[in-house]
DNA sequence: TAGTGTTATGTAACCCGTTACATAAACGCG
DNA sequence: CGCGTTTATGTAACGGGTTACATAACACTA
């Protein structure tokens, strides 16, 4: 690998003169420039990425932290985040923490000393004080954290408590909630949402909210008793996809038909919702969207500190498939 | 942030001194060291990566080129990778290359100026002379390039065989297959996988082989025109998991019962496929493994560069599911 | 013609670790 | 006691860019 130093030579100029000819700054005649840059071309000079990261102390580089990629909300996001960056000139750093935040740590520390620009959190863990003396440019994604972070986020409590408004429009008289993680914001709004809706029906009960992990099996399982318990729910309000996923195979094992005999509407709008069968009724998240605008709000920050940048909650759409009943005129 | 020689000034030693207490190289008096220790605690020190890099020429970075994140195959497959590396203290790269070769070289230039330690790709594009004269290590993975890159692939022919077979024995008179983008050396195998097990059939016609490109709304399409087309069609061998739901779609929307009067076998053995009504019958690949494996040699060639190091090719297993008929022991 | 501004280029310090090399004290042993 | 070895520490070059500052030629203006 030929340096700078190497071009300077052989164009028989010094090194800051190439310095300004490959940023176009300062002043340099016309004819040097042409010269310098034959230089480069004949010695295929590239500049060595890292003495200017050392410099500048800038790396152009991002990272996202993510629970688990092979979680399918997660790949639009992070195909959002590292489409924006990328085209920005910034290389993309994919963190899986499983939401531990030991992890989430490890991998913070490691970056910062590897001066990365700005990093965008799908986190439940990471507190104020972790943070607080970070310089860094730090976006919160999906969630909100225990902290001042600015976030980008749907309009979680509302989309659930018009998903679960539908079903009572459906004429649903029994309405189950399988609720996400109680770490997760998200989950805590979806399910404020739902309660918000129920709470002053006759028919309410608190047995009717089964604690889930935005997983299959975890929803799976408690789908299962909570049906065995309750017979006579006829709609599930599920806190996202993957676990109406679980949901609907419960159903499907203990013999009860949806949507006839029970409705399921979930949250998320992630592409496997389409594939099931029956497909999926959901409050769908704006995915690509939020990522991408979490990605432009970063970078923003990174390249100009100055500007004062606000939160962003974003809307979700009801997405009608197949898994919640027809809805009948009159009863 | 605090360097090296705000360290040796407060600990009255030499800047080498420190080094050697950070790196345990070399020779440190224990009273020596536990002054340093202390000095690096109280500041609250990290040594700067990109210094480290740029004097080692490393940085301690991989990278994975996939086609599209979004494509549930590569989820699983970045996890693993992610999840090696990480442990031996390397930061993870992710480039989403859209299958574009211009798209792969920008990547690939601009991480070999952040001297980047090595790189995986699933890639069909990337030709022998594009990588020749990269003295970084490179391993493809689930694919082989048109270049002699050491890989870590499955048996696709063999399985593909297997897979077919397995239909025949089940009675299936017409077997169908839905290839993948012939582009993809995996792909290419398994088409040949099928035909091995076809060609000599009587029934056998090349109007039996569609193209598909791993992607579901095409498969669908050309799914719909070959059932059309050939109504006595009794099989589909379809190239992947992903292909084979568009399948499933196209012969619900053709009012033809899987697997009652078409069975479908596919290829990859994603999460998806179980979640499908009814659920995929496949030839699974160990795709965790085989991310694991490829971090694995790329380690083993970056930190111990004599090593020869040897392919590897993997072996898939049948899983049986949902969407190939009952085996009747008589016809 | 002195003074000011513009254009052009070079020198060297700087970013922050790592390490080759130099120096020197202490130790072991014949 | 003298010499080789081990232990301990420091100095300074190095990696490869960027940029503040110095210098100088030249144009233009008062």
């Amino acid at each position: 690998m030929s340096t700078i130093r190497d071009v300077a030579k052989l164009a028989k100029v010094s090194v800051a003169t190439v310095s300004r000819v490959i940023n176009e700054s300062g002043y340099v005649n016309v004819k040097t420039k042409q010269k310098v840059e034959e230089v480069i071309e004949e010695l295929d000079y590239r500049p060595n990425d890292v003495a200017r990261s050392l410099f500048k102390g800038k790396s152009k580089m991002i990272a996202l932290f993510v629970p688990d990629i092979m979680n399918p909300f997660f790949p639009e996001l992070a195909r959002a985040v590292e489409d924006i960056t990328n085209k920005h000139g910034y290389t993309f750093i994919l963190c899986n923490t499983d939401n531990d935040n030991k992890k989430e740590m490890a991998y913070m520390n490691a970056l910062l000393q590897k001066s990365i620009d700005g990093m965008i959190l799908v986190s439940n863990t990471m507190t104020a004080s972790q943070i607080k003396d970070t310089k860094v440019p730090i976006i919160s994604l999906d969630r909100k954290t225990r902290s001042d972070l600015i976030s980008v986020t749907v309009n979680n409590r509302e989309g659930a408590r018009q998903a679960v408004g539908y079903m009572k429009e459906l004429g649903c008289k029994r309405i189950a909630h399988i609720a996400g993680p109680d770490s997760a914001s998200s989950a805590r709004s979806r399910m404020e949402g739902y309660l918000n809706e129920v709470q002053e029906e006759k028919w309410f009960s608190n047995s009717f909210i089964r604690a889930g992990n935005y997983s299959i099996d975890e929803a799976y399982k408690v789908t299962k008793t909570l049906l065995k318990d309750n017979p006579n729910i006829d709609g599930i309000f599920v806190a996202n996809d993957l676990m109406a996923v679980g949901v609907l195979k419960a159903a499907a094992s203990l013999k009860i038909k949806v949507p006839d005999e029970l409705s399921v509407i979930s949250f998320d709008g992630i592409k496997l919702g389409e594939t099931t069968s029956p497909a999926l009724t959901t409050m769908a998240q704006p995915i690509y969207h939020i990522g991408k605008r979490a990605a432009e709000i970063l970078l923003e920050k990174i390249e100009k500190p100055g500007t004062v940048i606000q939160s962003e909650e974003h809307q979700v759409q009801l997405i009608i498939r197949e898994s919640t009943r027809e809805k009948r005129l009159k009863e």
